[in-house]
DNA sequence: TTCGATTTGTTCGTATGTATT
DNA sequence: TAATACATACGAACAAATCGA
């Protein structure tokens, strides 16, 4: 049977976009919480009045992009932002000698104040928005290696406060997830090298005449909508950003 | 039927691994060159005694990973390193103004050497084995931005020659690629901010006291086999090192 | 421990749509 | 136009993992 779906099919899409396209939707809609199950194929297959292997290949495709995770015999599931995740897919600094481990935060400062231009460029927030600017000291073994300015909107954030972000049980963008529904999905990041500044030289320990590494961080939720301007100072001496572009990605 | 192929079948994979890894082996062998049309789905399916639906599932992985690329209409076809795929999947220097092109080669040096220390840990060769060592400086609107430094271990490249290096047709993994049966399938990189030695500085056009990105790369090609090993100096004053994880691969 | 129900994973087969030559 | 090749969609059967009775 071609596809002869009655109702707005403007776009003509394949249908298993389509079927995709409102599953992403009831993810948004928070109608399926990180961490539950989704209704299993079959019963998503009635649901849409499709067959199962065209609900596999939407659900495929939302797989690779990490936002569900399949488990044999058990369901599929709403991805969470677990501390493993994090250290996988959004934080890549790594030992020298290759070795790999979740940072200690430490949190500098947490003020409310106004977008400047590179927030209002990269986030889509109008002139003079406020935003929540934190800073952010990451240490590895014991020793600083990374500071974070962190930048979000504060209307997307109503009720956050420094105690909130700190008193937190996880990761930073299962913050976001869990209390404000936000879920990060893809980042993106510019590098570059430069010479850090009298107060990043300092709370890393390293002098001013040592370069760093600078990350400038975009993090997007669904519909590639940006959610959090991030930029990273971090002192190369005894760490790198590793950037393998399958590697990971393939378990 | 239930998948009872006589012959080793010793680690148990699924079938469409099983037939992934037969294709592949006919890749590594030179069956189906670079450029060339592999066999349509259906007479795979003939070939190796399964469905076509099969087929399609271990192709889906290989397109997945970029070694192969489906045309509807047409046919599958074995990647090959053009000037595209270069600036898209291996290339990720963009200007801070977000424009992406492709860069100028001037061939500084090519020399034949030793291993050094470095040459022998990443790449897989043994103590002192001879390597090709090439510096090659790339420009971005007529301005050097990135200093080169390629390592290669001369035996898997017999007969190369400056003149043969400079004279080819598209890019370097091009030239691997069509002359020597090497196909780079994918590449690690490790970065670092930097000060540059006063030579490096000297080609780049910069002060010594400017930092650079400092980008380690290992090239690999099937099997993970490591084929070359690359380190390149980045004046990132003007220019920046873009990592999508996602948005390029989807597209 | 065993068994059965449920869910995803694999494999097969068929039909039809769409793009290319 | 016709043949070919990949793309989409459906359906069925069994395997493998999970979980609770």
């Amino acid at each position: 049977m071609p596809h002869t779906l009655a109702g707005g099919n403007l776009t003509f899409n394949p249908l298993y976009k389509e079927v995709k396209i409102r599953i992403t939707r009831r993810l948004i809609a928070g109608e399926w919480k990180p961490g539950t199950a989704i209704p299993s194929e079959s019963r998503l297959a009635e649901q849409f009045n499709v067959s199962v292997g065209t609900i596999r290949k939407a659900v495929d495709e939302l797989v690779a992009e990490k936002i569900l995770v399949r488990q044999q015999g058990r369901g599929t599931f709403v991805a969470t932002h677990t501390e493993d995740r994090q250290l996988y897919y959004f934080f890549h600094i790594v030992g020298k000698d290759g070795s790999k481990e979740p940072p200690a935060h430490e949190l500098l400062s947490f003020q409310k104040g106004k977008a400047d231009s590179a927030a209002e460029m990269r986030l889509n927030v109008s002139r003079g928005e406020r935003v929540f600017r934190i800073h952010n000291l990451l240490k590895l073994a014991g020793k600083p290696v990374v500071l974070d300015e962190i930048m979000i909107p504060a209307a997307r954030f109503p009720d956050l406060t420094e105690a909130i972000f700190s008193a937190r049980a996880g990761t930073i963008y299962g913050l976001y997830q869990a209390r404000y529904g936000i879920n990060v999905v893809r980042i993106s990041e510019r590098l570059s090298a430069a010479r850090p500044g009298a107060q990043t030289a300092g709370v890393l320990g390293i002098r001013v005449s040592t370069p760093v590494l600078v990350i400038k961080r975009v993090a997007y939720t669904y519909h590639d909508a940006p959610v959090e301007l991030r930029t990273s100072w971090v002192n190369t001496e005894r760490h790198e950003y590793l950037s393998d572009l399958w590697k990971n990605e393939r378990r």
